[in-house]
DNA sequence: TTGAATTTTTAGACTAGTCTAAAAATTGTT
DNA sequence: AACAATTTTTAGACTAGTCTAAAAATTCAA
């Protein structure tokens, strides 16, 4: 079993999520700008992982993992994701103080241990943000009928599922404005200039911007 | 707050560890077999954590560590313990399987996180191996009236309390014998010539040498 | 108390991961 | 197609942690 560093694991999980909303390669600026790093230390750990078989890789072409790359990666966000429900669950911490704890429990080392926590969680199917977590055997099972509130049509209800962002004060807007997961909406309106979507939350009125309507995921009733 | 590097914090739990069963300064020489490396890579070690004032080191006179030190070193402890705890009493870990985990761990930063999983937990008193486990405060409560089984004297009746050694093959042994914390044993008989130690464990003797009688702690009744 | 054995430190090297600055390759635009 | 802008890689340096081999200090024992 090949043994890998925390940094290796970081870059590999970047890579994934990049890699599910970008066709093809996955440039070394773009990872550089996920990784908060420079674009030469990209360069060399790219080296490096296409070494190991990770991923593929050539000279100004950017990467894509190798199935061994993406088994690798679905196994730490698996263990990010059961771990952030652990704390959420049974620590009663709040969904937006969750992440930088689990950006460290990703990279304990012991499947028996992940498995364990899987029972001990009652097989969850998502994370506290509506994130789904990838099973044991990495299969990540498909979340039914949501859209993005972005996409949503005026007089719509729906259901929150899911945030794709989990950034701490993205997060507490969200909790500041009483929305949850599980929480029902009603969209009002929407503007036309600028995207602005309108929306009954709990009796309020709340506008949300579309950079903001692209990040929360609903399944209308 | 200092934030410390992984092999630092192993550094500052050996020396605390070392020291509590050592008078005045740990040498060089003991703290790289404790921590399976070479003199030479303590030296440059200890050499930091003195910059950083963790510990108090002058050239070949060993090291302590300072009060600072000793509360870091505790912490870590701390949350070894907890974790451990977490894996039998909540995972159905055997106390045998736990250490290897809780040293990955017990290096998880956040201290909100230690003291939520200590409550989730009942305020446990001592880890899976009778180990007491430090308080919030970095305090030890003392653990009443317990002796070492190499201490014992024939024909007492006593209840297992602890292990000192959590190497999993030890731990092993001790299963197979079905020796638990909680265990009653009464002490049959001691040899003389070397010192072993026959005792009863649920109907059946066990023979201990003197070595493996210095790792058990027990409470006489 | 002096020489030998042991312990400890230093010197120099290596790996992993990162950085800056400069060079090279690619891309885009006229 | 040529040149400019952008992206990416290379070269060289730095820190952390480790190692081996050699030098220095301490300890032990005759
Ligand atoms: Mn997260
Ligand atoms: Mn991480
Ligand atoms: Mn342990
Ligand atoms: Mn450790």
């Amino acid at each position: 079993m090949l043994r890998l560093t925390q940094s290796e694991e970081n870059y590999l999980k970047a890579i994934f999520t990049l890699s599910q909303d970008t066709e093809g390669a996955i440039s070394t600026n773009e990872l550089a700008e996920k990784m908060l790093t420079k674009a030469s230390s990209v360069t060399d750990m790219l080296k490096k992982l296409c070494e190991k078989e990770l991923l593929e890789y050539q000279k100004y072409q950017g990467c894509a993992l190798t199935n061994e790359g993406k088994s690798h990666a679905l196994a730490i966000i698996r263990k990010h994701r059961l771990w952030e429900t652990f704390l959420v669950d049974k620590l009663s911490f709040g969904w937006d103080e969750v992440h930088e704890i689990a950006e460290q429990l990703e990279h304990i080392q012991s499947t028996e241990l992940t498995d364990r926590l899987d029972e001990f969680l009652g097989f969850p199917k998502v994370d506290p943000h509506g994130e789904p977590i990838p099973g044991k055997d990495g299969r990540i099972e498909s979340v039914s009928n949501r859209i993005l509130l972005s996409e949503s049509v005026v007089g719509m209800r729906a259901i929150i599922m899911g945030v794709e962002d989990d950034q701490t004060e993205f997060l507490q807007y969200l909790n500041k404005i009483g929305l949850h997961l599980g929480t029902q909406i009603d969209i009002l309106d929407k503007l036309n200039f600028d995207g602005s979507i309108i929306v009954m939350i709990n009796d309020k009125q709340v506008q949300f911007s579309i950079t903001i309507a692209k990040q929360i995921s609903i399944k209308p009733l």
